[in-house]
DNA sequence: TTAGGGTTAG
């Protein structure tokens, strides 16, 4: 083998020898025949500047930088050299600190120095710095020039400021294919499908251009976002026309639009045309079955790579995690061992994808545990976690890691608020909902439709019905989310008239209703008793909008028959439903059987939801209630007994009032606050007041638990106390809210019915179903609920 | 010496 054009510390094998690997910086002195004769202040500038490039292009930085240092009054170009190796070695922010330090020394940038410039501010996100840049470009004279432009245009868009972006494009004098590209890809990275693909025809038309394997693959990318399979199709026949169809990367990208649209078929057809494949083109294919609810295949795909000498890599883990939430855990942890065996862990995409997929399989723990271990962690890692805590009912939490992460200097974006926003509907935290939509309003997110839409639905959840209505109607984008939202917020609240006319509003204004907006309207029918009304739009949405009811509005149905009494036609319509029903249905006939006092009933819907859920609680609850308003103690022990055999606690009853910013909570029988004494005092004198006897709320049912139970009277439940503490605390007048974690009780709705007449006040309890709003004695919900 | 996106997480 001849050994001439080995490195000098090479061996004849060409492996780099021990002993100059224990020789300290020895590439200073290998880069240039003129380092080793001459010291670095000696060389003349073309030598400079040839060594420095050799150094660069080998990506060795520090030798630059020596040779730089020691270079007296480099010029414009040497500084360009030195900011463009940083930049290409990924070594931002020392790209950036040489740009500094090149205007401090009074070197002006010039058109090669920008590109590198935005490059780095984009690495770094630095929008701050890179708004900083394209100012200094007006001064210097270079805002027009086509290579810094075209870097703008990259820079806008990956920061999410398209319409920056498009300004930066129109302006330019001369366009290139790269401008046209940069400006097709930056709708794509914006979600912008459409435009994407109204400007790569625009390309051609205004440009004469002829589109390159960059501006397909960016097209194609949008055809995937909008889910059009036949500009898909169209995008197909110019690749073939144009003799890109043998371009593998081409190939790949049309491969994934055909599976991103839905078309797997196509894509399992050109995959098998393809004369070369390589892992991308496998993952494609596998994230393709995945996302297509085709595990199986995706599964197999493994084997067959391997057939085809292809190993997996990160991706191929990453794409197959999705077929998990089908397959089962067992799968997932499946691929997160293999990918622990093939060392693809530590990487950021996958432990998120690993993180994503416990939480979706439910185990939380797991996900926890890999997100603490992270050693990198991006801002969709927060967002996977927060969502992981969101998915699983853990709220408090959720919003501690939210808390977490705008400390840490991270910006939260979209995804970050959409996550967020259910954990403080759920929380039903007025003081909590406030903050974060004062926070929302100040941040970029704050005219945004999906973000919106999240705060009417938690305002309604948090009991502020009005706040909800004040969004929802300022709101310039109206989707059918938002009106869905509405409806179903005024459902909530027991005002289905209301709801009814918003739903007549939408109608009018051309919006075609959907499945949930049917939920929607469904619910505030059957929560407000609007019997005939449910029934007239449970028919139009099969007759006249052709949609098929799903469970939710035959849920909602089972609610409203039960409404009406008739227990037999509530059974009956529940046997002839086309979907097996779930317990939510038979708790509604078990709701409906409590309202007719008919325990038989209530004991066959039990049954069937002890069948499917023998752990629901609230079903043991109210069946042993039930038992017990009919003095039946041996049926009430038996319950009882049964709840200990399967491990089920009853729900510790708690109401919350939100009073000055903080919130009080009581229990039963609660005299834990310091005006205990005087609220429980305030609620005897009210109890005499609407009349109540000592039949009707001092009276416990089950003998065996008198005396030593004083806390579970009626007039000591926690929601009474809650109510009470409102009256003596707020202002006269003013209405009173109060939330409750489970469903109020016979007793104290009726009471508080009374207590909302006796007071002159507006009382709102809000507990696990519906909003009882009581006025007058009267409560919204016609005491069914 | 200068611009660029085949598959990948929320």
């Amino acid at each position: 083998m001849a050994t001439a054009f080995l490195p000098s510390f090479c061996n004849n094998s060409g492996n780099i020898s021990p002993q100059r690997l224990l020789d300290p910086q020895p590439h200073l002195l290998s880069a240039s025949n003129d380092l080793k004769t001459k010291p670095p202040s000696k060389l003349n500038k073309a030598s400079v500047a040839r060594t420095l490039l050799s150094y660069i292009d080998s990506g060795r930085m520090e030798g630059a930088l020596s040779l730089f240092e020691t270079t007296k009054k480099p010029d414009t170009f040497l500084w360009n050299l030195m900011i463009r190796g940083y930049a290409n070695s990924e070594f931002y922010q020392k790209a950036m600190d040489f740009y500094h330090r090149m205007q401090a020394a009074g070197m002006r940038a010039d058109n090669f120095t920008f590109p590198f410039v935005i490059k780095s501010c984009i690495a770094l996100s630095s929008f701050d710095e890179g708004l900083k840049v394209h100012g200094r470009l007006f001064k210097v004279g270079l805002d027009s020039d086509l290579f810094i432009c075209n870097s703008l245009i990259g820079m806008y868009s990956k920061f999410g400021l398209v319409e920056d972006a498009e300004r930066v494009f129109d302006e330019m004098p001369i366009r290139d294919i790269v401008s046209w590209n940069s400006m097709i890809d930056g709708y794509v990275l914006n979600g912008e499908g459409w435009r994407s693909l109204i400007c790569f025809r625009e390309m051609q038309e205004a440009s004469g251009l002829q589109h390159d394997r960059y501006g397909v693959m960016s097209a194609l990318a949008a055809c995937s976002l909008e889910m059009s399979a036949n500009q898909g199709k169209e995008i197909h026949c110019h690749v073939i026309r144009h003799g890109l169809e043998s371009d593998i990367k081409v190939q790949t990208s049309l491969l994934d639009m055909y599976c991103k649209c839905g078309k797997v078929f196509y894509a399992e057809r050109l995959f098998q045309t393809m004369n070369q494949r390589n892992v991308v083109t496998w993952n494609a294919l596998i994230g393709g079955y995945a996302l297509n609810n085709q595990p199986h295949k995706a599964f197999a795909c493994i084997v067959e790579m391997q057939a085809d000498s292809i190993g997996p890599d990160a991706v191929t883990m990453v794409n197959l995690l999705p077929a998990c939430q089908v397959r089962g855990i067992s799968h997932g942890k499946a691929i997160h061992g293999l990918s622990i065996r093939k060392s693809f862990l530590p990487h950021l995409v996958l432990e998120t994808a690993l993180i994503d997929m416990y939480a979706k399989c439910g185990e939380l723990g797991s996900a926890e545990w890999l997100f603490d271990q992270m050693t990198e962690k991006s801002l969709v890692s927060w967002n996977a976690m927060i969502a992981a805590y969101v998915q699983n009912g853990r709220n408090m939490k959720a919003l501690e890691v939210f808390l977490n992460l705008c400390n840490r200097n991270l910006e939260p974006d979209l995804f970050t608020i959409s996550s967020i926003m259910p954990a403080y509907a759920e929380l039903a935290s007025l003081q909590y909902g406030k903050q974060i939509h004062s926070y929302v309003l100040k941040s970029k997110y704050g005219s945004n439709t999906l973000v919106l839409n999240c705060i009417i639905y938690m305002y309604a959840r948090c009991g502020d019905l009005k706040t909800s209505r004040e969004v929802f109607d300022r709101m310039v984008c109206k989707d059918i989310v938002s009106w869905n939202t509405i409806i179903i917020g005024y459902g909530y609240h027991g005002h289905g008239k209301i709801a009814l006319d918003l739903f007549s509003d939408m109608k009018s204004k051309g919006i075609q209703p959907n499945e949930s907006t049917f939920v929607s309207v469904l619910t505030a029918c059957s929560l407000s008793g609007l019997v005939d009304e449910g029934w007239l739009n449970f028919n139009a949405m099969q007759q006249e909008y052709n949609i098929s009811p799903q469970i939710e509005h035959y849920g909602c149905m089972v609610d409203l028959l039960g409404r009406t009494g008739d227990l037999k036609e509530a059974v009956d319509f529940i046997e002839r439903m086309p979907l097996v029903p779930t317990a939510r249905i038979w708790g509604s006939l078990l709701t409906a059987s409590r309202n007719k006092n008919d325990i038989e009933m209530a004991e066959f819907a039990a049954e069937k939801i002890f069948a499917l859920e023998h752990d629901n609680t609230g079903c043991y609850v109210l069946l042993s209630s039930m038992y017990a308003d009919a003095g039946r103690w041996s049926d009430v022990e038996r319950v009882k007994s049964l709840m200990k055999e399967e491990g089920v606690q009853k729900t510790t009853a708690r109401s919350l009032l939100e009073l000055d910013g903080k919130t009080c909570t009581f229990i039963n029988g609660d005299m834990s606050h310091d005006q205990s004494n005087i609220t429980h005092e305030v609620s005897d004198i009210l109890s005499k007041g609407i009349g109540e006897t000592a039949n009707d709320s001092d009276f416990v049912f089950n003998p065996v638990e008198v005396g030593a139970k004083k806390a579970s009277l009626p007039k000591r439940h926690s929601v009474r106390l809650a109510v009470v503490f409102g009256l003596i605390s707020t202002t006269v007048g003013s209405p009173i809210l109060v939330k409750k974690n489970v469903r109020i009780c016979n007793d104290c709705h009726h009471a508080i019915k009374l207590i909302s007449r006796y007071s002159k006040r507006e009382i709102i309890i809000g507990d696990t179903r519906i909003y009882h709003h009581f006025t007058d004695g009267f409560c919204c919900c016609g005491d069914y609920w």
